[in-house]
DNA sequence: TGATATACTGTGTTGTACGATGTATATGCA
DNA sequence: TGCATATACATCGTACAACACAGTATATCA
């Protein structure tokens, strides 16, 4: 038990949201998304952790995929688009978000008042 | 894969930052770590999270514990209090959780902006 | 031959949340 | 006496996401 650990265990839920939050932009393929997260160390992955959160978020619905020639010579690009139900989910998502900040600021804030 | 699923991956991690967030604030015992977290319903959490949580911070050393009888005839209480390590380890999870919320943050802004 | 970018797959481990259940003390009610 | 409720702590087993490690494959460029 560090902080390490820690890290990794906050990312549980929360790469999910960051994918989704990625996704409703625009498509993303999967590299692209791993590179997006790497510039933000806390919510940083690998391969081995993107795609099968991509598969589970697939398998529910909540995205749907479509392979794209790329028109450099590249290997084809599996794009990533956001669904109605993932539309869904992401808000009732960004609800819950909004809960978790409010409580965690006044369980800060029970340190100044408390 | 259902936002009640979700809720639970977000705790891990969040419930224990709440948990060394509350006993910061002064020494508490479980059941009233229980019944404060049982105001927010996205960190609320039962004896069979807490106690395994708070027995796993005492492994750890970031919180002390010493029993206290009650007054009014009840069972006697376990209090727990925060160390130094603890302090030091809240303090680096609080540094994380501002980049957390600045990840998202921007994340979010490119939906925006991007 | 090697580096880089893209794209996906598989095995096994770790650690936390949580369902279910148990132990124990004291009060209140019929 | 029997039963419910509140308080207070504990144990067992399961599910699952993150992740370490490793591999497969295509295409470009030096």
């Amino acid at each position: 038990m560090n902080v390490e650990d820690w890290k990794s265990q906050i990312k549980r839920g929360t790469l999910e949201f960051c994918v989704l939050l990625l996704i409703k932009q625009r498509p993303y393929y999967g590299y692209e998304i791993i590179s997006m997260l790497e510039q933000y160390p806390i919510v940083a992955a690998k391969e081995n952790t993107i795609y099968p959160l991509l598969r589970r978020l697939l398998k529910g619905e909540y995205i749907s995929s479509s392979w794209q020639e790329s028109t450099e010579g590249l290997p084809p690009r599996k794009y990533y688009t956001i669904t109605e139900k993932g539309n869904e989910y992401l808000n009732a998502m960004c609800l819950e978000w909004d809960n978790l900040l409010t409580a965690i600021s006044e369980i800060k804030g029970a340190l100044n008042y408390g």
